[in-house]
DNA sequence: CAGTGAGCGAGCTTCCGCTTGACTT
């Protein structure tokens, strides 16, 4: 039996340090926090003083049953969660619920997973912070209160099982406010003039810092230059340096991993996630950009080696962010002579680009000479101004190069090419003079990426919570990851070659998006709800108002009750007044009234979402109901048109009679489809809707009846609710409402019914609830809808329509 | 899976931060 337990967050820590530790020391991981405030209203005492109820969850009572075995027999218990806020509370929570004693407990910190700073630790044990624990339960405690006396108001005021939070509802309002935002935004056009200068390898560009938003102005100055001579006015040359980006943080890392590789950012945890257990990085959930002595040092014989002496340069970081907390290094590999990993390829992209990173981190600045030149032109005062950069010395940028989010706009493109060697007072040709249009862009829409850097700039949420944040606001509808079609948009070209200036129009896309976050109905109701009646808590700086609180409660110098009883009166009473007084919001907006009719037209959020009325609702005096129709995909209430909101009522619409059936076709979720005799017939996309013929319809349903026939393989005579059918992989078997697959090898003609229901046996049934349905029965009704939201499963329909087309 | 848009009012929903599995396509 060891005579000592150590006792770590996270299980590949703990095998890590038992590696360093030897036979005396067991290392345990208490797998993150071990008790949690019961899920119940009663959980915190307001009356005593906030006195807290905790429980250990069921999934956490095998651990904690683990632990006080062991800490019974040790003879010392050492606590090693991280030294922050929430690990001093882990500790805490260990020492209470364990059962632990002061005189055999000790509690020891380290930043870094390296034997010296074990070995440290270990020979600077001291006694539980209860500063920092309770900085630590006035956290929870603050977000729990607001988290269940928020969501119940939205629940009365707005729809059932919404949810508020100090993190999430700020997300939101991020994203609303940014879609507010490019909606009021209007582009401005104006001309850019460039031109080319010199022959083949020694052409450059050079442009015209003055923008004109009048054609003729363009034009004016295009025909200024039909005759003009251009002459090298000055020449100036300067050096310009390049530093690289500290090593990854998670932030960081979600934001690279987003650019470069196109992962989600839960996407990239979970890789990361991977690699950090098979032992190839360093914890991938943390706020610190330090590296630790072995690690430079590590880096450095890594720089030398592989590039010499004057690639690398010694660098510390310094983290940013006021509100880091840096229990941990930086993400970096773990071992630097590992150059790649085996595993499959998102592991192997990812590790590449921690790899690249954290050795760039410790590498010399890039060099470059930056030559401006300005062009005179004999006929206008204006200058031509050419930039060229040589680079003398890669540094860095020999193995990483950090992107930024406007790396899409290739506008400015050419910026950095070279220049042909120029002198003061040279004449030069001119080969091609351009005016072109240019419009101002929008501010643009969050990423779930540049969302995580806006969240963090303004310190709210953890590594550990970024993602699941992401996850939630999506789920709980408020937010939709999407793509959006642009539309085409003309520009004006004036071009002066060989003398004359000619005129053309061009057309480019414009709008598109791919993978941004847009803001649902609901998602806009329930932010405008909270910023009117919750200004404070939805306020861009209240995470780092009470922040700065809660670091005075670690320091000692405020009383965490005190905080919390601050905080709670005046928001409680916020609470009860708005249940009181505040309306039913349903985002109700008014669209005009009807051409014909003249019947108020209006829209707003109901039972199934965001819907628009023709007509007043039905009193006894007036009988007559209104009409209704659903906003389609894309369509907002803040943004829909009275034109736009009309368009809605001309389906469902009648398009003829087939075999003695009326045939009707209207837009559902998937489109737009026929429905004839109780059954859907999708629509193609090239049919519009409002156009299909009654011979159209007809071929529609017919096609569709084939398709229907050759998929069905074999019907069994002793159920004929069981049958095979040719799918999109192949032949399965359909057995009753279960879809079960046909072993290789067997010829699915040759199946026999028993064969079939045994292998319909031996597959376990797959029902959407089967995942929550054992953890958490009560949750897998609400759950399995939004559980389909989930951008991962998106990908599946849309791949849908290519097999069959090709039939 | 694709019509709906009221209410007799049961019983439910919900927060943020620490950690990993165990699920399916």
């Amino acid at each position: 039996m060891a005579k000592n337990l150590l006792i770590v967050e996270s299980p590949a820590k703990a095998k890590t340090i038992e590696g360093y530790l030897g036979k005396d020391f067991t290392v345990k991981s208490s797998y993150g926090h071990i008790r949690d405030l019961v899920k119940s209203d009663d959980a915190i005492n307001i009356a005593s003083n906030f006195e807290q109820k905790y429980e250990v969850p069921a999934d956490k009572k095998q651990i904690v049953a683990e632990l006080k075995k062991l800490a019974k027999e040790a003879e010392m218990v050492w606590l090693a969660s991280d030294e922050d806020r929430e690990g001093e509370a882990i500790s805490w929570h260990l020492f209470e619920t364990l059962g632990l004693k002061d005189a055999t407990t000790k509690r020891i910190v380290f930043h870094e997973i390296t034997k010296p700073a074990i070995m440290r630790a270990i020979e600077n044990p001291r006694k539980i912070d209860y500063n920092l624990v309770n900085a630590q339960q006035a956290r929870r405690v603050l977000d729990r209160l607001v988290g269940f006396e928020l969501s119940p108001v939205l629940w009365k005021k707005v729809k059932p099982s919404l949810s508020a939070g100090r993190v999430q509802s700020v997300a939101v309002r991020l994203i609303v406010d940014r879609e507010r935002e490019v909606n009021k935004f209007t582009a401005e056009a104006a001309f850019r003039i460039a031109a080319t200068f010199g022959k083949g390898r020694e052409a450059f560009k050079a442009e015209l810092a003055e923008r004109y938003s009048q054609q003729e102005d363009a034009e004016k100055f295009l025909t200024d230059c039909v005759d003009a001579t251009f002459k090298v006015n000055s020449l100036e040359t300067k050096p310009l340096r390049r530093s690289p980006a500290a090593p990854f943080t998670t932030s960081t890392l979600q934001q690279e991993a987003s650019r470069k590789l196109g992962f989600s950012v839960s996407r990239t945890m979970q890789v990361a996630q991977k690699l950090y257990e098979s032992g190839k990085i360093t914890y991938m959930r943390t706020d610190s950009v330090n590296l630790s002595d072995t690690a430079i040092n590590a880096a450095q014989a890594q720089i030398v080696r592989a590039y010499g002496e004057k690639y690398h340069t010694l660098r510390k970081y310094k983290t940013k962010s006021a509100s880091a907390q840096e229990a941990h290094e930086a993400i970096r590999p773990t071992y630097f002579d590992v150059h790649t990993v085996d595993g499959d390829n998102s592991e192997k992209r990812l590790y590449e680009l921690i790899w690249k990173r954290a050795i760039a981190s410790q590498m010399s600045e890039a060099q470059f000479e930056k030559t401006t030149a300005k062009i005179g032109i004999s006929t206008r005062k204006e200058e031509l101004t050419a930039n060229g950069e040589v680079m003398k010395f890669d540094g860095f940028l020999k193995v990483y190069l950090e992107s930024n989010d406007e790396d899409e706009d290739n506008t400015q493109d050419e910026d950095n090419a070279m220049l042909p060697p120029l002198t003061v007072g040279q004449l030069l040709n001119m080969n091609e003079m351009t005016a072109t249009e240019r419009y101002s862009r929008p501010p643009a829409r969050y990423t779930e990426a540049s969302l995580v850097k806006k969240l963090e700039e303004l310190s709210i949420g953890r590594p550990s919570t970024y993602a699941p944040t992401i996850s939630t606001i999506q789920n709980r509808g408020y937010v939709v990851k999407e793509e959006r079609e642009g539309r085409t948009r003309n520009f004006r070209v004036l071009t002066l070659k060989a003398g004359s200036i000619t005129k053309e129009q061009r057309s480019e896309n414009t709008g598109a998006e791919r993978n941004k976050l847009f803001p649902t109905d609901i998602g806009a109701v329930v932010n405008d709800f909270l910023v009117q009646y919750f200004q404070g808590i939805v306020d861009f700086n209240f995470t780092a108002g009470v922040e700065k609180k809660f670091d005075e409660i670690a320091q000692g110098l405020e009383e965490w009750t005190d905080m919390i009883r601050k905080f709670y009166q005046p928001f409680h009473i916020e609470v009860e007044n708005t249940l009181k007084t505040a309306d039913k919001a349903t985002g109700e907006r008014e669209l005009g009234v009807h051409p014909e009719s003249g019947k108020k037209i209006s829209v707003r959020i109901g039972r199934y979402g965001p819907f628009v009325q023709v007509g007043e609702n039905a009193t006894d005096e007036n009988p007559e109901k209104p009409l209704y129709a659903s906003l389609r995909a894309g369509q907002m209430i803040e943004t829909i048109s009275l034109d736009e909101a009309l368009e809605l009522f001309k389906l469902p619409k009648k398009v003829g009679f087939y075999e003695d059936k009326d045939m009707t076709v209207a837009i559902g979720k998937f489109g737009p489809y026929i429905r004839h005799n109780s059954a859907f017939y999708s629509l193609p996309k090239e049919i519009d809707p409002l156009d299909v013929t009654e011979p159209q319809a007809i071929e529609i349903i017919e096609a569709k009846r084939v398709r229907d026939a050759e998929r069905l393989i074999k019907v069994f005579d002793e159920n004929p609710e069981v049958k095979i059918l040719n799918g999109r992989w192949g032949p399965y078997i359909e057995f009753e409402k279960l879809n079960v697959k046909i072993p290789k090898g067997k010829e699915p003609l040759e199946l026999t019914f028993d064969e079939v229901k045994a292998l319909a046996d031996a597959t376990p049934a797959t029902g959407k609830k089967g995942r929550f349905g054992k953890a958490a029965p009560k949750a897998a009704a609400a759950k399995a809808p939004a559980a389909k939201k989930t951008p991962a499963k998106k990908k599946a329909p849309a791949k849908k329509a290519a097999p069959k087309a090709k039939k």
